[in-house]
DNA sequence: GAGGTGGTAA
DNA sequence: ATGCGTACCACCTC
């Protein structure tokens, strides 16, 4: 058995890679096998990827070729490869392209690459009802209205399709980049924006495109969104999570494009308008006033002909927008997101209805270009007084993280922090009211929570953006405020049982790049002896896998 | 602008 | 691991 110590991959038969950072060619061989996989976690020394189906698939759609997938392997390698994953790739990979969608003269055309192949989808339960006339042996006629379920089906039959049957024009549209924002500085595209705008733009062999771009937080999605409309030139549809997306994106359009206010139109429950760029929520789509009727504004998707469709946070897609995107696929389709990984599993769907990625860049290398920022976490661990050891004690257990969660001596931590760290931009994060505005109180900073009025928010983000405050004191607003400028220090005086996705939000608050090249540092405080000893270890464990390093202190 | 509904976190 | 209970969002109607 060969065995090349030197060689920073270990390839094993459950479809993982373990890379071993420390190792001389641990370089060479993250850039080889990063097109065709997952990464799962990333500690200090050993990273673990992973080859699912929808990542070879991702690579074969950006164009690359299965020996050099299996190539990259072996050259990396430090043992043999398992026969199971090479045989994996190579049956997988081959069949991305076995079908092809494409124009015919009066529908849309499915061409098969084989025979066997063809009969074998012609008798697939979900595949065949969608198909029409047999036109040859490898050619079946079908409806254009099913362009999306069939792409559906064959992603599930395990034959996914090249889809080059082009887009419809939409309605023209004159959009470019100011060379200076409204607010007065130099606008500059960055070189990862542009790639990733023309990797959507000029995916696949037809020109123009469908697909998603995947980029940390904090990396300027909407500036790829922007980029992406500047390409197409044509009246684009953008939907969003959240109605603070919608004016942040308003924002970021008039601030950067030549766009022009009566140009943006925002369909909300407020205002109803549609205009050349129109901004709107997944939620307003998917409202209905009961269960059995039409979803009434997904007329909004034939208001205009949008020549462009953003999907922002694609991976928080609805179901039902997924139902009505299978009869856009005439539609450009651009999808943005962090991840590519969904709660429900419908990973596939994004694939088969968006499309495949089309670009992506790891957090470390626009760490490492200070785009954005590294982050230090530190974990403070907190003796409770004998009193209040009493009183968690003799609780009923469901409120026992209650009582610790609202430790009192965290008011003494905090305000050792913001002494500690004077000068710095501090955001303080919490889950309890009561003890926030105790916390808001004592500190004298302002208290944002979701009764705040939208007004008085922006007004305090502002103030805090301008340097006027020190700090803020947010309540679980704070996970969904993307307009929140330029914070430096988050301090989390208590959490929801050490959830991740929320971890990961509140991390990603701070990640923007510090103009003064300030470290990021993440706070989390936790009393000792309670249960959120256990939340923390969670969170610890999340933190390391996502790379991050963390200190513990204890205070007492 | 208030108050209700239904959704989400996970 | 899960899910209780709490908090929040965005929609609607009046």
């Amino acid at each position: 058995m060969s065995y090349i110590p030197e060689n920073a991959l270990i390839v094993q038969s459950d479809r993982t890679i373990l890379l071993e950072v420390h190792s001389p060619t641990a370089e060479k061989a993250l850039v080889a096998i990063a097109p065709f996989t997952e990464l799962i976690k990333s500690p200090e020394h050993i990273h673990t990827y992973r080859i699912t189906p929808l990542s070879i698939w991702n690579a074969r759609a950006a164009g690359m070729a299965v020996e050099a997938m299996v190539e990259a392997l072996h050259q990396y390698a430090k043992y043999p490869i398992p026969e199971a994953v090479e045989q994996e790739i190579i049956t997988l990979g081959s069949r991305y392209g076995l079908t092809i969608i494409e124009r015919g003269e009066n529908s849309l055309i499915l061409r098969v690459g084989d025979r066997p192949l063809a009969e074998l989808l012609s008798r697939d339960k979900h595949v065949a009802p969608l198909l029409g006339k047999r036109l040859s042996e490898l050619c079946f006629e079908f409806d254009a209205g099913f362009r999306g379920l069939l792409k559906q089906a064959l992603l599930a039959a395990g034959y996914p399709a090249e889809d080059i049957a082009g887009y419809v024009t939409g309605d023209a549209l004159s959009i470019k980049f100011s060379e200076t924002t409204r607010s007065g500085t130099k606008f500059l595209l960055r070189d990862y924006q542009q790639k990733a705008a023309e990797a959507f733009h000029q995916s696949g062999r037809v020109q123009g495109g469908s697909g998603v771009i995947v980029l940390p937080c904090g990396a300027g999605k909407t500036v790829v969104g922007m980029a992406a409309m500047a390409a197409v030139q044509e009246s684009t549809l953008v939907l969003t999570t959240s109605l603070t997306s919608v004016r942040q994106w308003r924002r970021e359009l008039l601030d950067k494009t030549d766009l022009l206010e009566d140009a943006i139109a925002e369909y909300s429950g407020e205002v109803k308008a549609t205009g050349p760029v129109t901004l709107s929520t997944y939620q307003i789509l998917t409202y209905r006033s009961n269960r059995e009727e039409d979803f009434p504004h997904f007329d909004l998707f034939r208001a205009r002909s949008w020549g462009l469709i953003i999907y922002d946070e694609v991976h928080l897609l609805p179901a039902p927008v997924f139902r009505i995107t299978a009869e856009l696929q005439a539609r450009r389709r651009l999808g943005l997101t962090a991840t590519l990984i969904r709660e429900d599993g419908r990973e596939g769907d994004v694939f088969a209805l968006i499309g495949p990625k089309r670009y992506d860049v790891p957090w470390r290398e626009l760490e490492g270009q200070g785009f954005i920022a590294t982050a230090n976490c530190s974990e403070i661990r907190i003796v409770q007084d004998e009193e209040r050891q009493m009183e968690y004690a003799l609780a009923p257990r469901r409120n026992q993280f209650r009582v610790a969660a609202e430790n009192p001596r965290k008011v003494e931590v905090v305000k050792d922090l913001l002494e500690r760290n004077l000068g710095h931009r501090i955001l303080i994060i919490g889950e309890f009211l009561s003890q926030l505005e105790t916390l808001a109180q004592l500190t004298g900073l302002p208290l944002i929570t979701g009764k705040t009025k939208q007004k008085e928010r922006e007004q305090l983000y502002q103030a805090f953006r301008d340097g006027k405050l020190a700090g803020l004191v947010l309540s679980r607003v704070g996970n969904f405020a993307i307009d929140l400028p330029d914070a430096n220090i988050l301090i989390q005086v208590s959490g929801k049982y050490g959830s991740r996705q929320e971890e990961a939000q509140r991390l990603g608050r701070i990640l923007r790049p510090k103009s003064d090249n300030q470290q990021a540092h993440f706070y989390t405080l936790v009393s000792l002896r309670t249960c959120e000893e256990e939340f923390a270890r969670h969170r610890q464990l999340f933190l390391t896998e996502q790379g991050y390093s963390y200190q513990i202190e204890v205070w007492d």
